[in-house]
DNA sequence: ATAAAAGTTAAAGCATACTTTAGGTCAGGA
DNA sequence: TCCTGACCTAAAGTATGCTTTAACTTTTAT
């Protein structure tokens, strides 16, 4: 299959993944894809960058970072291009992720309604200024969401007084 | 109650909040907070500053940007210390705003593990690459992930051949 | 009264993820 | 061959959300 091997340009990738030529150069530099050289100096990339490609702006969607996506990456076999299998691998990695960051999210929306306007003033200790200890310090009994109470705001303003 | 008018230094609203000090500042500059000055000209804040800070926090946690705070904050009755019911209000649009973005996040996790390696090179039009169009633009049998398969593969390339 | 602690401003710096600019090189068609 | 479009690099710029620095003033405690 010879057509497999047939090196793109650098617009032509761009067009394909949808990503502006700059971005690519930024991606070859962090070490996210990689290209070679005409003898005039120009890129050259092989057609399997393309899924590479949407597999960084897939991973971007889900949060992760350039970085470790890079390092993902560095993680898969060297010196071959990366299978499907690699790819599942990532995946479920990612997914765990975006597992978590839908979880505080979703705990996140549980409490919003109750607490945004509540009046808790212990701020370092209500359950959406800090949500991920939320759940994960306290158990399934725990009082997440303060409540709406002038005493709490006395109590806050007379330390202070006390203070003074 | 005199004690409600106890104004706050800078860096005890920051111990109180959790936050910098020149992250208050910053808010300030942005128009999220406000302060009166000492003689002397340094910030003294009222306590209903604290309430507001814990606000910036959750929004924040909420994916909004501080000019959208800003621009919230703005559209709450002037000159006068907001309520629990205008905070309330907030709320339900920002939980809005939390609930789009977790429906994306359910989208992209839903198919995570069959696209990521799926072979799909039609970039552009891949449900991941694009979640947002995904559901949007289709309706409900739209097929969001493609098959994976090597035709795809071999169509690309072979699109490129003809164009060079 | 004085010295340390805390506050002030403007401007620069940092991290992420790129884009834009400037100045120059390369490749392909008329 | 020459011109144009595509490509190259390095450096600076953009946006967000702050932090750090420098140089200076105010407040507070002794």
């Amino acid at each position: 299959m010879p057509h497999k091997d047939k090196f793109l340009t650098i617009s032509e990738v761009a067009e394909r993944a949808g990503v502006a030529p700059s971005a690519l150069r930024f991606y070859e530099t962090r070490g996210l894809i990689r290209s070679i050289r005409t003898a005039g100096n120009q890129r050259r990339f092989h057609p399997s960058m393309l899924r590479q490609i949407s597999v960084i702006q897939v991973a971007q969607k889900l949060g992760v970072t350039l970085e470790e996506i890079a390092r993902a990456f560095a993680s898969l076999p060297d010196n071959r291009t990366p299978t499907k299998r690699d790819w599942d691998k990532l995946a479920r990695r990612w997914g765990k992720h975006l597992d978590e960051r839908i979880a505080v999210m979703q705990r996140l929306r549980k409490h919003l309604n109750g607490c945004i306007g509540c009046g808790c003033l212990s701020l370092k200790n209500c359950a959406l200024v800090n949500p991920d200890d939320a759940v994960a310090e306290h158990g399934a009994g725990a009082r997440y969401v303060m409540e709406d109470s002038d005493e709490l705001y006395a109590e806050v303003v007379s330390k202070q007084e006390k203070h003074n």
